[in-house]
DNA sequence: GGAATACCGTCAGGTAGCTTGACGTTATTA
DNA sequence: TAATAACGTCAAGCTACCTGACGGTATTCC
């Protein structure tokens, strides 16, 4: 049944399985409430902060998505949005105390998910899992016309 | 820097290239403005027909969200509904002769995509690849409250 | 030095992809 | 036969995106 599927369902759907696991985490053992966009963003939360248009760039989204993730995550207490001192056109956006405790719960479950993973699949097949995934793959096949963006998240969209 | 990227962004960013490389063919090459939630739903639509029910469960997400998607691809004259003749409080979902064309197209790409893919990274890597997703991860980690339903896109949502 | 150009965040308005709740219909189970 | 469960669908609401446009700020170029 799962030998036939295609690559990009079983990618797509691998990646819930982790995401999944992320949002439990961060909702039990710190009540909070992110979404799956914005528990993405996590990832990428350096404790100095970074610019918005680094974030977008980064996720492959639009400028204006990001700020509206960043917001959300501002409502929270989770970030805070400080005046960049190298540009005065740009804003850091970095974590809070709470946030960083938050960031760091994130990246510990990815671990422990991870390590979890190992015992039940084998740490050869997780290995070469991440190798493949890690490697170069180019720019995808079929290049033409079409909006360049895509989406954060794992739905379905444009 | 790709080598410590976790394994969730990993595989939503590889799910993307793949998801790029789908919505660009149909694109191209059959002029559908089909969405990328929309041409998930090709994976698992057989030419003799498919409940609602069963294509919620199959992606993970509710009835209604199907039944959206599926009245998208009506409008398009991709699939139509029909009565289940097995169930009179069931319909079938099923592609036209059109939508026939559109999902043999979808997973032609996919194929030619995969094996663009191996002359790109290697064979041994695909399988690799291929065997560590199909195997049985079991349910995620962490288990526990939070709401059951996921996303059958790449979006970052809830 | 000053003007064109490019980049930053953000407002406004719009769409797709979801959700929960509720309902009528039909099938299954007790 | 009566309760229960499953199918599709309507309604309303939210999140995650998008494009377009704008006013500030840097950079580049004569």
């Amino acid at each position: 049944m799962s030998k036939s599927m295609n690559l990009a369902r079983l990618l797509l759907d691998r990646f819930r399985w982790f995401d999944q696991a992320l949002l439990m985490a961060l909702n039990d053992r710190m009540g909070l409430k992110v979404t799956s966009a914005q528990s993405l963003l996590f990832a990428d939360l350096p404790f100095d902060g970074i610019r918005q248009a680094h974030l977008a760039r980064r996720l492959g989204v639009s400028r204006q998505a990001i700020n509206e993730l960043v917001q959300g995550l501002e409502r929270q207490g989770l970030v805070e949005v400080v005046p960049d001192p190298d540009s005065r056109r740009s804003r850091l956006v970095r974590p809070t105390a709470r946030g960083r405790k938050s960031v760091r719960l994130a990246l510990e479950t990815f671990s422990q998910v991870e390590t979890e993973l190992r015992t039940r699949i084998g740490d050869r097949p997780v290995d070469q899992l991440r190798r493949a995934l890690a490697s170069d793959w180019g720019d995808p096949p079929e290049r033409s016309s079409m909006s360049p963006q895509g989406r954060v998240s794992g739905r379905l969209p444009t």
